[in-house]
RNA sequence: GCGAUCGUAGCUCAGUUGGUUAGAGCACCUGGUUGUGGUCCAGGGGGUCGCGGGUUCGAGUCCCGUCGGUCGCCCCA
């Protein structure tokens, strides 16, 4: 007969999460939350399932094969994980649009969901940092997400030397195209090509830039003295339109995270509802998927319902940023760690010891101490310590011959020294170091 | 959804042209007798060889299917 322990195993591209798991995952969403806090965003959250139709509203019915979509038994309700935040995000600002700030500045932390075959930095399960700018059309706000992302990356330990944060803009790219001889009608598909133009073989490539009549060289040029000119505005013929890009770039220097960032006009992403500023962190030689991406979607709050409002967000994945910090030795035992216990109590054996045991351990948790014993039947010290060790608390607290005097041992485990304690100020003395 | 490749203990892996009761290291547990550290010594638990079928006197080993992992394609939030 199968047994339902063996029949079970985690589904396809979802991860089971171990005690130091869970302190990796940590040590990543302390870093989101914190920076993001630290640059002045609110943090909000939404369901981990929306009703289908927010999704293909925007991105159209060819999406449901990439998402998880279910209906209750019995019920005629479509119903989709959410694979992204966005939508949620326009959803909330749109409800309360009237009394909320502008801009408002909102992050979230969670996990969401796509139906695709699991490969190299891409799970069916995920977990997202969002961070989000509604309600300010200028570049500032543009270079303020980029900064959030940048800041959480330093304060993981990587560099300008590790990843690099490229930022497109999809309206100057636009004006490049026409200029290349692309039609107004034919842009979207332009921008297409352009997405995965280093994807395609060179004759397939060269084939559909005919279709569109797009001279690659000449926009290659073009995209370069573009992304090369400076504020003043030297450049050829879409200076006007690369106006925004220039503010973008003055805004980056002033918070001194320029030397981070590269302008890059091939840059356009995938993604539909982008209308201007696009960006993407990727390791420095591009070795791995994305780190982060985003940019401006200045339609979508109307699209669902809200007032005309620009907004520009950017997301970032654990999957890659983990790959990314491990490849770094950036995720080594001393950074990520387990909480470690304020202090282990070990009973030397005697009857008066076993007594106070469990009213002393409880004790001390109630005045918010971190603390752990051994649950072995051995009453040898040694082996205690070194449990207590491999525990990796600050002390040891023996129960022994002392106690007849009213006293326990502590010892700091780091250090090596003991001192004897009235059982009274115990708590008192584990607060802070010997 | 498509393709390639892999699947032996918790982990990393051995396992001969198919041949008796499937092994090692690490990890875990116990002991080395009564109070001071991750070492050392001895011992122990733990595997339906991912699962299901087939070939064979006999399958961890060969064949088929299936479920997972990994890496690509599609797509990218």
């Amino acid at each position: 007969m199968a047994s339902a322990g063996r029949a079970f195993q985690s589904p396809k591209g979802t991860r089971d999460l171990y005690p130091p798991d869970i302190a990796v995952g940590r040590h990543i969403e302390s870093a989101w939350r914190d920076t993001a806090i630290n640059h002045g965003f609110d943090e909000i959250n939404g369901p981990t399932f929306e009703h289908l139709g927010l999704y293909t509203v925007k991105s159209g019915p060819g999406i449901v094969s990439e998402l998880f979509s279910f209906r209750r038994a019995g019920g005629d309700v479509d119903y989709a994980l959410r694979p992204e935040f966005t939508p949620t995000l326009a959803r909330m600002y749109a409800a309360q649009a009237a009394a909320l700030a502008r801009p408002t500045k909102w992050f979230s932390i969670g996990p969401f969901f796509r139906a695709e075959r699991p490969q190299r930095g891409r799970l069916r399960e995920h977990v997202q940092l969002n961070t989000d700018i509604i309600g300010d059309d200028s570049p500032r706000a543009d270079a303020e997400v980029v900064a959030v992302a940048v800041d959480i990356l330093r304060r993981l330990g990587l560099t300008e030397d590790d990843v690099r944060v490229r930022i497109g803009d999809r309206t100057v790219v636009g004006g490049v195209l026409k200029s290349c001889g692309v039609a107004e009608a034919k842009l979207p598909e332009a921008l297409e090509l352009l997405d995965k133009r280093d994807r395609l073989p060179a004759e397939e490539l060269s084939r559909r830039c005919e279709e569109l009549s797009l001279d690659l060289g000449a926009f290659d040029a073009e995209a370069e003295a573009e992304a090369a000119s400076d504020a003043l505005g030297s450049a050829g013929a879409s200076s006007a339109l690369g106006e925004r890009r220039r503010g973008l770039a003055e805004c980056l220097d002033e918070i001194g995270i320029g030397g981070w960032c590269d302008f890059n006009l091939g840059i356009v992403r995938g993604l539909a509802y982008y209308t201007s500023t696009v960006f993407e962190i990727h390791e420095a030689k591009g070795r791995e998927r994305a780190i982060a991406g985003g940019g401006r979607y200045d339609n979508l709050v109307e699209l669902f319902g809200g007032p005309p409002t620009p907004a520009v967000g950017i997301a970032m994945g654990d999957v890659v940023l983990e790959l990314v910090l491990k490849e770094r030795q950036l995720l080594t035992s001393d950074v990520v760690c387990q909480p470690r216990p304020d202090a282990f109590v070990i009973s030397a054996g005697k009857k008066d010891a076993q007594t106070r045991f469990r009213p002393l351990i409880a004790s001390l948790r109630r005045d918010g101490l971190h603390v752990r014993h051994s649950y072995r039947t051995t009453h040898s010290v040694g082996k205690l310590l070194g449990e207590a060790a491999r525990a990796r608390a600050r002390y040891a607290v023996i129960l022994g011959d002392e106690l007849a005097r009213g006293l326990v041992v502590v010892k700091d485990l780091d250090e090596g020294r003991q001192r004897e304690v009235p059982i009274g100020e115990l708590a008192a003395a584990l607060g802070r170091r010997t």
